[in-house]
RNA sequence: GUCCUGGUAGCUCAGCUGGAUAGAGCAAUGCCCUUCUAAGGCAUCGGUCGGGAGUUCGAAUCUCUCCCAGGACGCCA
């Protein structure tokens, strides 16, 4: 049951051939009291030559009053209202009956879609910056499996490049292997600073990395084994995080590395279609509109856009995609845009179903955070303090403190993170991401807690809507369920997480409004068991809502 | 300098395929635990939608222009 497509066919039935059914709009009046859905009838006025007002006075009459409980002509609008006990008893049915199915569809059914996400940097921290590619990148993935899609999620680890030369080189020239050993990442990211202090006085270093990573690129065996080695520790540092973040499971860790071999095919191609020009030195293809892409240093060595096109062949042909997607900061907007009209140019269409999903960055006192300065923040430091903050709340009837405090409090970061809109920045504030109250995280999984309590020992008989009301508090709960399947379809469509966690708030706040304001359990038999599968169906969404973002939803807290 | 983003309440943000009195949360103030979890509910306070012009019956939403902030602009990723 379509409720929109309902009145649109009753709306075009009114109209009797005079309005096109592709003209007809229906919206959702901005206040509940005004109705369930409305029709403006503003743009008929010139077609039809008579004032809005009039032609929402018919258009009111006209309109089937089967399926409604009233219709109304405001001021140019017709506002319906739906007879509440037919839709009530059409989604909790359906709600009950699927149970965490609910919301799905095949939109994406035979296609695959392959998703690059997370992808931190070897012997760099993993910062928080990092945390929002990881949980961006989770999100659209289970969003899209809701949707029916086939999802290959690949992290691709930043473990090439001329970093990694001046990595070696200053661990060559100031590292110390016990210290390294002892605490590799931070020992590391603590000589990449210096690093990049050093060349500041002396511009010649830069140079001297960009020969220790043509060495390590030419399979140099120092170069090599200090490369593996650091790889290597920094695997095992980042295990600790994602299992903390509870998304670890990826179907590739195939890096920047990975693609050494699969380079040099695609140089030739470029080549081959005379795209390839030598400008100072370096292999460059010319675009539209746009700088030139850098292919090959001076000194013959890769660039990141270089692995770029070799990852990019490679996975149009091992996952042959229809839609390859890249969770990659803001920054890189023009890079992208370059991958692709590369592409382009050597006659390939898949560049169109490749996508940037950008994201805004996490900026420290309104500027960019910088891990060459060593000015980034730690997620997983972010994250034992967050579980700290989730222990001061927790009740004394709860046995399983560490796990439950772990489930809050990784919760609301993850949270934080995915309720604003993808490509806005986001000043980091600790004290933002450690409040509990409100529109958080915490808050949507306290209202399905406090649900599973109201539910425990319950039984659920099946719907009866005889002698039972249905109040606005819970006409606003069963519209909000009814919108579910259209907020998961949106989310995929547009990339958007953040269209999920605001809709779990909604819900909540729907919820906590009747909870604050009726009885659940009352006198009436009928009453108390609709009381209660709202409960429950409300109590699935919301569950449905904080995995698809990621978010554990505990039973009691 | 060029090209992207963004500018909505004290703060953080929704709303942006044009529509009915611009909405939440936080903060502030006042209520509500002898009633199902107070990480909650209810109420009050708070807005030249960055400035200006244009299109339209109607603009936070579209166009132009200016201002402000951030980011990206060949040998980093």
């Amino acid at each position: 049951m379509d409720i929109k497509k309902i009145l649109r066919n009753d709306v075009f039935e009114a109209f009797n051939q005079e309005i096109l059914m592709e003209q007809i709009s229906i919206e959702k009046p901005k206040n509940s009291e005004m109705g369930d859905l409305a029709v403006p009838c503003f743009v008929y006025s010139k077609i039809l030559r008579k004032s809005p007002n009039l032609i929402a006075d018919e258009l009111a009459n006209k309109l089937n009053k089967d399926n409604y409980e009233k219709v109304e002509s405001v001021s140019g609008y017709v506002n319906v209202f739906f007879k509440k006990e037919i839709i009530t008893n059409f989604v909790l049915e359906e709600i009950i009956d699927k149970q965490e199915k609910y919301g799905e569809n095949e939109t994406g059914k035979s296609k695959t879609i392959v998703i690059d996400y997370s992808s931190p940097n070897i012997a760099k921290p993993f910062g928080i910056g990092h945390l929002r590619s990881t949980s961006i990148g989770n999100a659209i993935k289970n969003i899209s499996l809701k949707n029916g899609y086939k999802v290959v999620s690949v992290n691709h680890l930043g473990d090439w490049g001329t970093q990694f030369g001046k990595m070696i080189y200053a661990y060559t020239k100031w590292g110390n292997e016990q210290l390294v050993k002892e605490n590799p990442i931070t020992e590391l990211s603590k000589l990449y600073v210096k690093f990049h202090e050093e060349s500041e006085k002396d511009p010649t270093l830069e140079d001297e990395a960009r020969a220790v990573f043509k060495r390590l690129e030419d399979k140099n065996e120092y170069e090599m084994s200090l490369w593996t080695w650091f790889r290597e520790v920094s695997l095992i540092e980042f295990q600790k995080t994602y299992d903390l973040l509870g998304i670890n499971e990826f179907d590739s860790y195939d890096g920047e590395a990975f693609y050494n071999d699969k380079m040099d095919v695609i140089v030739d191609e470029l080549k081959n279609k005379k795209l390839l020009v030598t400008d100072q030195g370096a292999e460059v293809v010319y675009l539209d509109d746009m700088p030139p892409a850098l292919i090959k240093r001076s000194d013959g060595a890769s660039l990141y856009i270089t692995r770029d096109l070799a990852t990019a062949f490679y996975r149009k042909k091992t996952y042959s995609f229809d839609e390859s997607l890249y969770v990659v900061g803001n920054e890189q907007t023009l890079h992208f845009n370059q991958l692709k009209a590369v592409i382009k140019k050597m006659g390939y269409d898949f560049a169109d179903n490749m996508h940037h999903i950008n994201f805004g960055l996490m900026l420290q006192n309104g500027k960019k955070m910088s891990t060459r300065q060593g000015k980034s923040v730690k997620l997983h430091d972010v994250l034992l303090e967050a579980i700290d903050m989730a222990k001061t709340y927790i009740r004394d009837d709860v046995t399983n403190i560490d796990e439950l405090s772990k489930q809050v409090g990784i919760g609301a970061v993850i949270f934080a993170d995915l309720k604003n809109y993808r490509t806005n920045d986001i000043e980091f504030s600790l004290e933002e991401v450690l409040k509990f109250e409100g529109e958080t995280g915490p808050y949507v999984q306290y209202t399905n807690a406090r649900i599973m309590s109201v539910l425990r020992e319950k039984d659920l008989e099946k719907i009866n809507l005889e002698d039972t009301k249905i109040s606005d508090y819970i006409w606003n709960i069963i519209m909000k369920l009814y919108e579910y399947p259209e907020i998961v379809e949106k989310a995929k469509q547009s990339y958007d997480p953040s269209l999920i966690a605001k809709y779990a708030i909604d819900l909540a706040q729907n919820f906590n409004s009747f909870y604050g304001n009726e009885k659940i359990i009352s006198e009436q038999k009928n009453q108390t068991n609709l009381n209660l599968l709202i409960c429950k169906s409300v109590s699935i969404v919301l569950k449905e809502s904080l995995r698809l973002l990621g978010v554990k939803a505990p039973e009691k807290m």
